[in-house]
DNA sequence: ACGAGTCGGTTGTATTTACAACAGAAAGGA
DNA sequence: TCCTTTCTGTTGTAAATACAACCGACTCGT
């Protein structure tokens, strides 16, 4: 468990913690760590969760099979990401997605309960650990919200130009690069690739902006 | 200020927590009450946010202004709900939108550094409403979740199925009582009204389900 | 240099949607 | 009761979309 201790330093929850207090906190937490062959099921859709997870070492999938079983996935998640957090208040319902390993993985569980309630002064940097996961929820949240507002558009010219402009003013310029390829795009704003392709074609002919590969320009 | 305590008492952020105890933390976390004019604006899109905000008193309208100037309701915010939490990360981006009253209103500031820093042990009740607050942002993360799951959908008939066959799971039965009526769940889920009505004529049609106003039974 | 695989663009068609306009039913107030 | 407003369903049309199929450019490993 040790032995990942340098990762969990570079993660947005032990963001600001030594080593030696993220080994401390570790045992205060009562995290384990559990660990996944290429394949295996991390979470099930339908479950209740009461543990805030953490990657640790190789790489998910969060994925749906829906009412036909057509598997659509929703996202991936990278080493120091943090996931679950959707799921822990009590009153909350079941998981709405899977989460299954894509390589051999290992997943850190920490019990929501013991991360959010301050313990005695062993742990000095508990604090800064809820704040941490706070800012970070809080993060997810508004990359939620900016999501929904792409989705909510109805013309996929309506989602290309909402999320370009968006991205423009995050990256502060008129000019940007894309976290995206085409396919990638088109699944995150739910649209079929060749339908946007088309559209951006047709939205450079117009003269509203020009690309090359993922490297946009608005005008 | 004191007036509210009895609303405070019944929000999610202080559940639990006594009349005494909300007086007293008023004044520890530095709350501000401030007061709005129906058609004033609570906070702009674009702005930076450092506070958690409770609706006092009140209705409020989250709503956004697009591209052209066409403005489209995102949503409603009641007498005791937090809203706001997206924005405080120190990281976090500007907000996505504007909240403007609908009604004469009171809104509660919280500074968010003074309401996750645990403060000395004058407030017993600290440590409960930093836990109150992110178990409901865990929640309205799930929420968000489960939009964005509906909203990923291609159709409109996908769409309503799986709200409906999702609202059915959670209500635990095959007839449901929705909290919508047409227009509104046709926002909800992005889709034009007359064509979503259309849609459940049809699934009403091939047996699919049946309803009769809000009241939809699943087959 | 070769072949496999990936990526992005194009086209045509069937499907689905948005939009506008209208009508009947229900609800609520004067 | 009458009038107005709101809610819901219906229809037709123009627009937008999904889907499938295909092509050329490019990358990468051998």
């Amino acid at each position: 468990m040790k032995e990942f201790v340098p990762v969990l330093k570079r993660t947005k929850l032990f963001s600001g913690v030594g080593d030696d207090d993220i080994s401390t906190m570790l045992s205060c937490l009562e995290a384990r760590l559990l660990t996944y062959k290429k394949g295996e099921y991390v979470l099930r859709q339908g479950e209740h969760l009461s543990d805030i997870l953490v990657l640790a070492e190789g790489r998910l999938h969060i994925q749906r099979d829906d009412y036909w079983g057509n598997r659509s996935i929703l996202g991936h998640i990278g080493v120091g990401e943090i996931f679950g957090e959707a799921y822990v208040a009590p009153e909350s319902g079941t998981l709405l997605n899977d989460v299954i390993a894509v390589e051999d993985s290992a997943v850190f569980f920490f019990d929501v309960k013991r991360v959010i309630s301050t313990c005695s002064s062993a742990c000095r940097f508990h604090t800064m650990v809820v704040q941490n996961l706070f800012f970070a929820i809080s993060e997810k949240n508004r990359g939620l919200v900016q999501k929904l507002d792409y989705m909510s558009r109805r013309t996929t010219r309506e989602k290309l130009l909402s999320y370009l402009s968006e991205e423009a003013k995050k990256q502060n310029s008129a000019s940007i690069t894309l976290p995206f390829n085409r396919q990638q795009l088109a699944d995150y704003l739910s649209v079929d690739r060749s339908a946007m392709s088309n559209e951006l074609c047709k939205m450079r002919d117009e003269g509203l902006l020009e690309f090359e590969k993922n490297r946009f320009r608005l005008f």
